[in-house]
DNA sequence: CGCCTTGTTGCATACGATTGCAACAGACGA
DNA sequence: TCGTCTGTTGCAATCGTATGCAACAAGGCG
């Protein structure tokens, strides 16, 4: 039978329990010094009436909102929903939540929402598949606020960065590629704007040059589903297609695989070996069986938690780039000297 | 060369202005009595030291935060974030930001989940595919939090609901399924413990029942994609097997359609129809290529936040249910008069 | 029994803003 | 010239909570 929305205060607290107010703060801030009597006497009033601290309130205080804000881009790759998911529990569970906000692919965008993001006071800010400029960064930098970047390097070296090792994955897939037989590999590359796609296409080249080879062709795909398409065409148009292709990420590889096998009539990995990077859920699905590197989502989560909640806890300042091992994870869609048809003997 | 993180706030800006703490926060106020003059000199001032006001001081006198919770679940259903996209994207544009809270499937968790949205002292609650028990209901109720409900009912009829058009979205399956010939029908059906997974179920069976047909069994696939791979070769493995699966959502359509295709051999829709419900975006990919019911997600988002802000900003508190119509995408996971092979001569 | 220590409590102020109210200035008509 | 009205501005109180400081009580010790 409440009619109004009547906020209950901490006064309100304090006069059914006969103490001061101050007292019912105490009482909901850890480690204040309230004996047992008093604590007992103010619960119970609070329950009475169903009060709850204002966080809000306390956040002008304290200076501390306990909310961190995540700057995400791509939710139609899997990969970020499955991120966040992880992020969003193990950030409750030490008392933070996330304030979301998404970017464009614009850097322009980006500065506005971070600029947001420090209106609401955010405690510290994750990066997501965001690429962070000089001039963002700074604007981070003066206001304080600990950031980290998830799944993204940054130009300088002024924030924390999480990411697996996408150098040595390129490599990997590289030295399996060549040891399955292929001989004209090419690379459906992330967006080369990335940090991540640049090492993935680096560690590729170096695995290539490490047996004296090169890819065939290196094409950028953005991250786009029909980008990468495209360039599958235009791989298999040339003269000399490849037998192998590695492709930036598992959403992109998807769209690889669809336009091989259902516009072009190939099999994969028959006509053409098929590698991607994630390993989302969906590569495990057997219509696609995608051979894959395995990026940890949920250590890489973990560490970026760490790391973020130390920074905000104890001031740590120092800029710690970690890189998660991405081991490659068998399926399917490339052949290899165990599961595929060797080449040489058709 | 900033060293220290430090706040600025509006008394510099007027010690800075040589004007009035007041003034300053009118000039930041849209709407308040600011002369030009006034309002350039505290622009310049506040451009000059970085100013921008603090939104959670402003939030504890006005009493909005600006900030709207979004209770989610099945992150892994592409649905829910391709709907939090353009969620995010609609609420910024009109000022407000989203507070993410996951929410599993236990009410119990919920309820946890409100409370602390409750102590952010957010302006609204959407809540996405959970069910809202009527202690919870009541809980957002008696804090005058305007609640909408996206892609979920409820039970008593307190909130705003934006859905589509679940029961006709079931029939429209059910003639459409009869239409190509089918006559052993089976559901594998959404969670029977949510109003979405219920009302497709129920408007399935009516569909049948209008031409005398009911189905060959339902099974509840709890919205989960390896039960519902179990509940179809549950259907598979009957004497009287189906010759078209109604799947609950997509999600759970792609588990059954990879269950037949690669773990039985059976060719979609050839031996058996599948269609879904939801039209994601992976329905559309060649390698599913699903016959659906597309939900208007974009609609459907535009129409929570319009209902939202509505109860918002003028307090209205109208318990408004919108269903948004849902139609048939053809596509070729089911036989129909048109596409498919007639399955009268074979 | 008196003194000092330790542990609790209330008072008062602060945090960074918004906002009602009164004071004031300038414009205008009479 | 005076009174009035309109439009700006500053003062001061307020939002809900945290916290330094002084006051106080109880307890241990000599």
């Amino acid at each position: 039978m409440t009619d109004q929305p009547v906020r209950v205060t901490a006064m309100d607290v304090a006069r059914l329990a006969g103490v001061s107010q101050s007292a019912v703060s105490r009482v909901f801030t850890p480690g204040a010094p309230v004996s047992r009597r008093m604590a007992e006497k103010v619960r119970a009033a609070a329950e009475q009436l169903g009060y709850r601290p204002n966080v809000l309130a306390r956040a002008v205080i304290t200076g501390r909102s306990r909310m961190i804000g995540l700057v995400v881009a791509h939710l139609e790759n899997q990969f970020y929903p499955v991120a966040i998911e992880h992020l969003s529990r193990a950030l409750q569970a030490r008392g933070y939540h996330i304030l979301v906000f998404l970017a464009g692919t614009d850097s322009g965008r980006t500065a506005e929402v971070v600029q947001e993001l420090l209106d609401y006071q955010v405690d510290g800010i994750v990066f997501a598949s965001v690429a962070l400029t000089s001039d963002i960064a700074s604007r981070c930098e003066s206001a304080g606020i600990p950031v980290v970047l998830f799944n993204r390097g940054q130009e300088g070296e002024a924030h924390a960065e999480v990411t697996s090792d996408n150098l040595e994955g390129g490599r990997i897939v590289a030295r399996f590629l060549l040891a399955g037989g292929h001989r004209r590999i090419a690379h459906v590359a992330g967006w080369q704007g990335s940090s991540t796609g640049r090492d993935r296409a680096e560690g590729f080249r170096r695995g290539l040059a490490e047996a004296g080879q090169e890819p065939l062709a290196v094409i950028d795909g953005f991250y786009d589903r029909d980008e990468a398409a495209r360039a599958a065409h235009r791989l298999m148009d040339r003269p000399d297609p490849p037998d192998a292709i590695f492709v930036g990420n598992d959403y992109m590889a998807f769209g690889v695989m669809d336009a091989l096998r259902f516009e072009r009539g190939l099999r994969v990995p028959e006509d053409v070996s098929v590698v991607g990077f994630d390993d989302v859920p969906l590569a495990a699905w057997p219509a696609y069986d995608l051979t894959t590197i395995r990026q940890p989502v949920e250590a890489m989560v973990d560490a970026t938690v760490d790391v973020l909640i130390r920074q905000i806890e104890e001031g740590a300042r120092e800029a710690v780039r970690l890189r998660l091992p991405a081991p490659l994870v068998l399926r399917g869609s490339a052949r290899s000297r165990r599961n595929g048809p060797d080449p040489t003997c058709p």
